[in-house]
DNA sequence: AAGAAACAATATATATATAAACAATACATG
DNA sequence: CATGTATTGTTTATATATATATTGTTTCTT
């Protein structure tokens, strides 16, 4: 099942890099919706299980994450960060407490109730992943993942041109 | 530069079915980060560019697109359409003209302003996805294309549980 | 130690995503 | 031809994304 096809495209796509780019975004979106469809049951969005996720797995000796290091594991910027915790302290998923060190930081941590939804849906989304996921065999999957990491070198890296404009700007 | 490195993870991320998720997900997320760095200046939204570009290169034999045809084409719900679409017509960049054969229906067209500025963005864009997809070399970008196809025939393809559980509402 | 620079969180504004409900129109079928 | 159903676009409500500006803290420099 093609792009172009699922797309209802009339034209096949020109550029073959262009037709990549797309495909990697539509892909991405697909697995978005499906998470989404898999989580509302649980009151859930995606953004909110991921946010929990790393507050299980990812925390350090202490228990919890600054706001700050969760907007960096996340793609989400404070900003939002800001507003996703009010709406998930407000559904007792998690919690805020000041950070010992620093008066400017938050602490957000896992409410109990938190803990017991997590620990519910865990085991069934991975389970769905790895249902999903096996449409490659291992060894694919840790192309896809060396493929894509080259990707996200190219885009940080700035083009000749690009360099040049910052460096006229200087003058 | 690993997933985990770039989102300073502490742990490594368990599943690689998981990990391979997550830089489908994170790599789109790159990409559209960069889109909109580079479209921003003309005063474009990666999604108002997108839009553009279908009404460009997807039109049938006559001008435009319909907000029904355009919503399938971006994964973006009528809902959102609608909006967009208002947002645009005040840039004066796209129009709505009424169908002839439905009254339902709007046939959305680019503007000799939203033409001018697509003309000369364009090739800018296509200099700057080859730039980024040239991380692959041509095959790899067909291989990748294959396995994210592979990846989203298995997301819409129900599991087995979900096909029971179905059944299950019918009765 | 005082000021400058960097950082954490918040607030604000705009632009998507997504679902759900609704009105107008088209269509299928008895 | 009448009626139920599907489709098109709009509206509303909630939840992200993103950039920018602001406030309070911390850290770095001198």
């Amino acid at each position: 099942m093609s792009l172009e096809y699922e797309l209802r495209f009339k034209k096949p796509i020109a550029m073959l890099a262009h037709e990549a780019l797309l495909n990697t975004y539509y892909t991405a979106s697909c697995l978005r919706k499906k998470a989404g469809d898999f989580l509302r049951p649980f009151g859930l969005t995606d953004v909110q299980f991921n946010l929990m996720m790393l507050l299980q797995h990812q925390s350090g000796t202490r228990e919890g994450l600054s706001q700050a290091q969760l907007s960096n594991m996340m793609l989400v910027n404070r900003a939002n960060i800001t507003s996703l915790i009010d709406r998930m302290e407000k559904a007792d998923f998690v919690i805020r407490t000041p950070a010992p060190s620093d008066r400017r930081s938050n602490i957000v941590k896992l409410t109990s109730r938190g803990k017991r939804l997590l620990a519910q849906i865990e085991p069934l989304y991975a389970k769905e992943v790895r249902r999903i996921m096996a449409a490659l065999k291992q060894a694919e999957q840790k192309k896809l993942i060396a493929m894509l990491e080259k990707i996200r070198c190219n885009i940080t890296e700035q083009s000749a041109q690009q360099v040049r404009d910052l460096s006229a700007t200087r003058v």
